[in-house]
DNA sequence: ACCCTTCAGTTGACGCTACAACATTCGCCC
DNA sequence: GGGCGAATGTTGTAGCGTCAACTGAAGGGT
């Protein structure tokens, strides 16, 4: 069957939005490193964990949340771990399974970066963008992201059965309200 | 000053958008791996040095086309000239500057790798997108790279003064018309 | 009870990228 | 025409991600 290159618009389209899709991550890394000494992945676990009620989660459940392979999250929270920012232990109800836990620590290093990421989420991206863009994008990228990633899960961890009056100072940090 | 959070449609869009980017270079970076033995960045620079009339652009123009840091540029250029894929000379004009020039193996390398990859651009991409969409995505990449890329280029190398005729079987490579 | 498959996670090696230091050359100004 | 700052690349190092191999435990069938 013979190729179905791009038009000249999906040519245009394409290399724009490559483009981005490069030099994206590199800018909220340097951002991030500089401010917070943090990688944007690290930052992003951080933020996982503290979504949840107990600040703790599965490595396998982290992983998706994080869009990450196993074993780059492994990598990741053993460098994490040694910084004092998250422990591990064995979980209880299946010895398989490593449970991670975000300590005040890593909670208070991530309240510290979280204003400087979300005015660069700011300044780089949404105050590009009007506000029909950002509804666009959002359909764009759940359409992409269900090609992509096959299971996809645009939720939060806290966004399970979870008593509202659960979470007092656990309330998320990711580009969201932080705690009081 | 206050932080200026990110209120609940943006925080939606703002984690699928990001699964998007932080996903989409592995999804890339794996088919052409797999199909061809180069990265999506080798096919990048592969099919930028193509679109040149003479298949040859200075390094720093073609950092510039593939967004790229000089230093990775050199290292990869090193490696494709190991290869034979690509060579470097000192650039006549300019004593401090080097060319780098597409050999016959790697424009055949490059057009070998094409339709796997503008298939799978398609198949990941585009493919879940409306027409409608497809527009707006333009708009929204170029809002956003006018942000993060100072002196964003979205054109081609071969897009400067050259006369049509003159493109002969130099034609473009990257996910347009291949040559005859 | 036993085995076999699958699941959960870790580890080690390799490759790629960012960062910083360096060498060389150009352009300019006086 | 000599010196100085900016521009063009290259190289070395360190850090991060991927891949494949591995350990150990759970689940399921017989």
């Amino acid at each position: 069957m013979a190729t179905r290159w791009l038009d000249d618009e999906e040519q245009a389209t394409w290399r724009s939005f490559i483009a981005v899709v490069e030099l994206l991550p590199g800018v909220l890394d340097t951002q991030m490193r500089h401010e917070s000494g943090l990688t944007h992945f690290d930052y992003l676990v951080l933020a996982m964990l503290s979504e949840d009620p107990q600040r703790t989660l599965r490595m396998t459940a982290l992983a998706g949340w994080t869009n990450a392979t196993l074993p780059r999250l492994s990598h990741v929270v053993r460098r994490l771990e040694g910084r004092g920012l998250v422990e591990r232990f064995p979980c209880p109800e299946d010895a398989r399974a490593t449970n991670a836990r975000l300590t005040d620590r890593g909670w208070d290093t991530l309240v510290a970066a979280a204003p400087g990421h979300v005015e660069t989420v700011r300044g780089q991206v949404f105050d590009a963008l009007t506000p029909e863009q950002v509804g666009q994008l959002a359909g764009i990228a759940q359409a992409i992201l269900g090609r992509i990633s096959p299971g996809g899960r645009p939720l939060s961890p806290g966004a399970g059965p979870v008593s509202p009056g659960q979470r007092g100072t656990a309330e998320a940090v990711t580009t969201g309200p932080a705690p009081a």
